[in-house]
RNA sequence: GCGGCCAUAGCUCAGUUGGUUAGAGCACAAGAUUGUGAUUCUUGGGGUCGCGGGUUCGAAUCCCGUUGGCCGCCCCA
């Protein structure tokens, strides 16, 4: 046993781990290439106040914070958000509009690790900036479906819940709900589905016992579950915020059924997502089955920029977490198989021929292939049994013999199949034995 | 921050009411086998029984603490 083990919600990354993660993070940047989308990356230490600015000064208790040797209060960052938004803010000006970045990398959260959370993981954030408009929703939907359905992932396996807290606060103040009450009602919406009636106690504590007839108009609008829904339940409302609201909800899906991408999102108002800087549209990706917790999780936050220090600029984003995509993956045996197998494997004869060996050897490892041979002398047997058992699809022998005649015998490691190729062709001829399989 | 379950070899686990030097399978390595891959056989390395303390003539086993893991609550950016 170890002396030391890594720290509680850390994992280490063995090649077959690493190997795991890095299928997950090559489906997720060709899913932001096939889009348009550029990588960026930034500091994984930040200063603290950028975290309390955004979410608030209770935040810090599930933060890696700390004060560094020059007295700094610093913290390992536990999100992009605030990062992206501080690095466009700094140079908005210069970027060329719409701004569509995404970043792959690894957060840290001082939390109790349970299922699909650890205290470090990694997430993929895509953001676009200074688009106002839906089309920048569609776009950020579209590659989000893109980036789970690149595992093999279908509409059995997810979906994405679409919701919208300005039509929330909007059609409260329809109701005769100051802001304030919105905001207890809101946060009431985002408990109602696991605790049910309960989640309307801390509202009641507060502002005081809902009105029957609001409350059967708030749970109402909560079951709602299309847009046809939507419309008629606001269609007695004489309010042009939500007729503009509805406008951008009937472009959002349309623009996704055009892409045929309807079946994988459902209106769902009991989205609201926990911090309140979500201002539009917020969506989150949930498996079929129900089992996992949240695979994705995004929306509008129009007013982030500015708050942070930077221009006003308008800007929609999600994040896909690794932990929870690995979960649902191994669920759905699309993990790939590990494979560590060379094209070639050398078998040397001894160390007169080891020399010669080596020089093609090197050669072919230039030309890229993938070459393994034994470090040590072995016995042919088990250098056959070595050369099968590294998945190797062909042999080269460099015996006593074969040099001699100055030739290499090459072995179909498939078939058993064996053929003599002169020397100074073995590249020409590994070449076209491998381009042939 | 709170609660439940768990911890013996790299992995999966056995280990009797507390009793000699803690075991098995798999994996790994060497050999049987000095020019051709299976199977098999033999052998080997690898453990402070998570860590610390206590009870006892004696602890992997019982008790306390602690660390870590899994799971749930809070929270979930």
């Amino acid at each position: 046993m170890a002396s030391f083990q890594s720290l509680p919600g850390f994992r280490d990354f063995y090649p077959e781990e690493f190997s795991r993660r890095q299928h997950i993070f090559r489906v997720w940047r060709q899913g932001a290439s096939a889009f348009g989308f550029q990588e960026y990356d930034a500091p994984v230490l930040e200063p603290l106040e950028l975290y309390k600015t955004k979410s608030g000064d209770e935040i810090e208790a599930q933060l890696f914070s700390f004060t560094d040797k020059g007295g700094r209060e610093v913290a390992l960052r536990p999100e992009m958000t605030p990062t992206v938004c501080r690095m466009v803010g700094a140079k908005a000006g210069a970027l060329k509009r719409p701004i569509k970045w995404f970043s792959i990398a690894e957060f840290y959260r001082y939390e109790r690790a349970q299922k699909g959370r650890l205290r470090a993981f990694n997430q993929f954030n895509a953001d676009i900036f200074g688009e106002a408009g839906p089309e920048a929703e569609i776009e950020l939907i579209a590659l989000l479906i893109q980036c789970l359905n690149g595992f093999g992932l279908t509409k059995d396996d997810f979906y994405i819940r679409l919701s919208d807290r300005d039509l929330w606060f909007f059609y409260l103040e329809a109701l005769g709900l100051n802001e304030n009450q919105a905001r207890g009602i809101l946060s009431a919406i985002d408990r109602y589905e696991k605790m049910g009636d309960d989640a309307f106690t801390g509202y009641t504590e507060v502002h005081g016992e809902l009105a029957a007839a609001t409350k059967e108009k708030v749970l109402t609008f909560l079951k709602i579950k299309s847009l046809g829904e939507l419309e008629s339940t606001l269609a007695p409302f004489k309010s042009d915020k939500l007729a503009v609201r509805l406008a951008d909800w009937r472009k959002v899906l349309g623009g996704l059924a055009a892409m045929k991408l309807n079946d994988f999102v459902a209106v769902d108002l009991g989205v609201v997502r926990g911090l309140a800087y979500y201002t539009g549209f917020v969506f989150e990706a949930f498996d079929r089955k129900g089992d996992l917790r949240a695979l994705a999780g995004g929306g509008r936050y129009n007013d982030l920029v500015k708050k942070l220090g930077g221009p006003d600029l308008p800007a929609v984003g999600f994040a896909i977490g690794d932990v929870t995509t690995g979960l649902l993956l191994e669920q759905r045996g699309l993990t790939p198989r590990f494979v560590t197998a060379p094209d070639i494997y050398v078998v040397i004869g001894g160390e007169l021929e080891r020399a010669a060996a080596f020089g093609d050897i090197h050669a072919l490892r230039g030309a890229g292939w993938r070459v393994e041979y034994p470090f040590k002398e072995l016995a042919f047997g088990k250098q056959f049994k070595a050369a099968s058992e590294s998945g190797a699809k062909l042999a080269l022998i460099y015996g006593g013999d074969e040099l001699a005649k100055g030739v290499v015998k090459i072995r179909d490691l498939t078939d058993r199949s064996e053929q003599e190729v002169p020397r100074d062709q073995v590249l020409v001829c590994v070449r076209d034995f491998l381009s042939g399989h």
